[in-house]
DNA sequence: CCTTATGGTTCATTATTATCACCGTTAGTT
DNA sequence: AACTAACGGTGATAATAATGAACCATAAGG
C-alpha cells in the first residue's frame, strides 16, 4: 500500500510496525501454552514463517525468549524475569495486590485476580483462586480486553475520553453470546458504571462466568489496573453480588494506599452511595 | 550500506534489525536507572529521536513500557510483569533459586545472586545481600557480560563451542583495568575452569568486587545459569574462598534438583575434586 | 528575554523487510 | 518400510516500512 503521505500516525502503531508484530508474538503465549512452535505462532499472528523465524531469532538474542533445548518449541525467555524484577524494585505493585488477592478470595470463597492497564488492554497480573470445589479457574497471564471484562469496563469507566475512544474504536470481539460489542451500548454502560463504582460482566468474556470489579488509581487519578472476584454464573445472587462488591470496595482502597493512588471524586462519590446502601 | 546480497544471515540479528534496537532500548532500564527519558534513550543507543520516539509508542501499546503519567519519562510496564508470571509459573526456576540464595547468605555473610542466561548475555534475576556492615550491594537487575563476570565465565566454560566462539567474537569492553579481553587469554581460562568447576572474578567486572561463581545446568547438560557470591575484593582470603565454593556447590545442587537440570560429566568430576581437597 | 534543553512530529529517501519457493528433518500413517 | 504431511529453517527479490534531518512547541535557566 506503500506510505500514503499525510496518513494518521497514530493509525500505523496499531500493527504495521514490525517491531509491533514481534511484540504481538509475546501475547499467545500464556499459562496455558507456555511453549509454542514456529509454524503455529506464523499461523495466529497471520505473519509469514520466514518473518516470525527473523523475529523470534531476535528475541532470542535479547532473552525476551528462549528455545526449549531439545525440543523445537519457542518460550518467553529468562530476560522477561529480569524486567519484571527491575519493574517490581522500583515500583512495588505486583506485591501490594497479592495480599489484597489473599483477602478477597478468602473473604468471598471465590477467585480474585488483579489487572494492569498494559497497553491497548488489561495484563493480568496476579490470581489467587478459592479453595472450593466449584470454582472459577481463570487462565491466569492472560491478556484480558476491555470491552468484554468486568475489569476492562470499569478501567474504561474512569478514563479519559480519548483512552475510551481509543478502545472502542478497536474491533471488538464477541468472546461469547453475551458480549457487547456495539458502541452506543457500551458508552452507555460504562456511564452506568461510573456512577456504581464497580461493573459486573455476566458471561461476557467467557460462558459461565460473572465477573465483578472495581478499578484502583495512580497518583494522578487514572485507573492503574482493577481487581476482580468471578464466580460460576448461576451461583451469583444479590446477597452475594452485595458481599463481593463490598469486599472488592474495601481491598482497592487498601490497595491504593499501598500503592500511593488517588481515586477522583466521581468514584469516591459512588463508593459512598453504595456504602449507605 | 544497503544489504550486500549473500551477507552471513547470523550478523545480522547483532543489531541491524529494528526490532533488536527496539528491544535494545529494554536494556537501559535497571534498579538504578527505573525511568529515561526520550532523549536520553535516543543518547545512549544512539538511534535518532524519531525512531526511538516510534519504537517507544509501539512498546507503550503492548504494555512493555509505560509513560509516567504527568512526568515526562519512560518506564517498563505491567506487561512485563504478566510475562514474568507466565514464565515463572509454567517453568518456577526463579523461585526455586531464591531459596538458595537465601541460604548461601546466611552462611557466607556475604551477598549472593543469581543470573539465567538470556540472550547473549546473563540475566540477575535474584539478589540477597548480607547483613553485614561492609557488603558488596549489586545493582540488581543488571545485565551480566559473559567476559567480565565469574558467572559469565563460568557459563561459557561448560558451553558448547559454538556458544563460546560467538560469546568471544562480540565486543567486549573493558568495565575495570583488569578485565580481560583478550580471546586467547579467555580461552585459556576457560580450560582452567572447566578443571576447576568453578570461576572467580577478581575486579574484572567492577571495582573492589570480587565473585565466585558455580554454573547451573539444564535438562540437556548445557549451562541453564550460574549462582555466585560476592564480597568486597580486599576481604577475599584464600579460607573464605574454599568456604563460598563449597557452599555455592552444595547449593548449585540443590537447584539442579529442583530445576531438573542434569550437570554434565566434566563438572561432576570437577566437583569432586574439588570435595577432596 | 534569549538560550538551550526537552518531547514530539513530519516527509522524502532508501535501506529493510516480507514474500514465496525451496530444503532437510521429523513424525505420523498406510 | 515407504509415503505423506507437517515441521523448522533458509535464501533472493519485489515491495514495504524504517530512517533521520529539519521542524515545532514547550519548559527551564541564566
Amino acid at each position: 500500500m506503500g506510505r500514503v503521505a499525510g496518513i494518521k500516525p497514530e493509525i500505523r502503531s496499531i500493527m504495521s510496525t514490525t517491531v509491533a508484530k514481534a511484540l504481538a508474538l509475546l501475547d499467545f503465549f500464556s499459562d496455558s501454552e507456555p511453549e509454542i512452535g514456529l509454524s503455529e505462532l506464523a499461523r495466529r499472528s497471520g505473519v509469514d514463517k520466514a518473518t516470525v523465524h527473523r523475529m523470534l531469532l531476535v528475541m532470542c538474542d535479547h532473552g525476551l525468549v528462549e528455545k526449549r533445548g531439545a525440543a523445537r518449541l519457542y518460550r518467553l525467555g529468562a530476560g522477561v524475569l529480569r524486567l519484571a524484577r527491575v519493574r517490581e524494585t522500583a515500583f512495588p505493585v505486583s506485591s501490594v495486590f497479592q495480599h489484597s488477592l489473599a483477602i478477597l478470595s478468602a473473604n468471598t470463597g471465590e477467585t480474585a485476580h488483579a489487572s494492569l492497564i498494559a497497553g491497548r488492554a488489561l495484563a493480568t497480573i496476579g490470581v489467587c483462586e478459592s479453595n472450593r470445589g466449584s470454582r472459577v479457574s481463570l487462565v491466569a497471564g492472560e491478556i484480558l480486553r476491555m470491552h468484554s471484562t468486568a475489569s476492562g469496563l470499569v478501567v474504561l469507566a474512569f478514563s479519559k475520553p480519548d483512552i475510551v475512544d481509543r478502545a472502542l474504536n478497536e474491533p471488538m470481539v464477541a468472546k461469547t453470546s453475551r458480549t457487547i460489542t456495539n458502541t452506543a451500548v457500551l458508552r452507555a454502560r460504562l456511564q452506568e458504571i461510573r456512577l456504581t463504582g464497580f461493573a459486573d460482566a455476566d458471561q461476557t468474556n467467557e460462558d459461565d462466568v460473572y465477573g465483578l470489579a472495581v478499578p484502583v488509581f495512580d497518583v494522578d487519578g487514572t485507573p492503574a489496573g482493577a481487581i476482580a472476584v468471578a464466580t460460576p454464573a448461576h451461583r451469583m445472587t444479590n446477597d452475594l453480588r452485595h458481599q463481593v462488591i463490598a469486599a472488592l470496595f474495601q481491598e482497592a482502597e487498601k490497595i491504593n494506599f499501598g500503592i500511593g493512588g488517588n481515586p477522583p471524586a466521581d468514584f469516591r462519590a459512588a463508593v459512598a452511595r453504595f456504602s449507605q446502601t
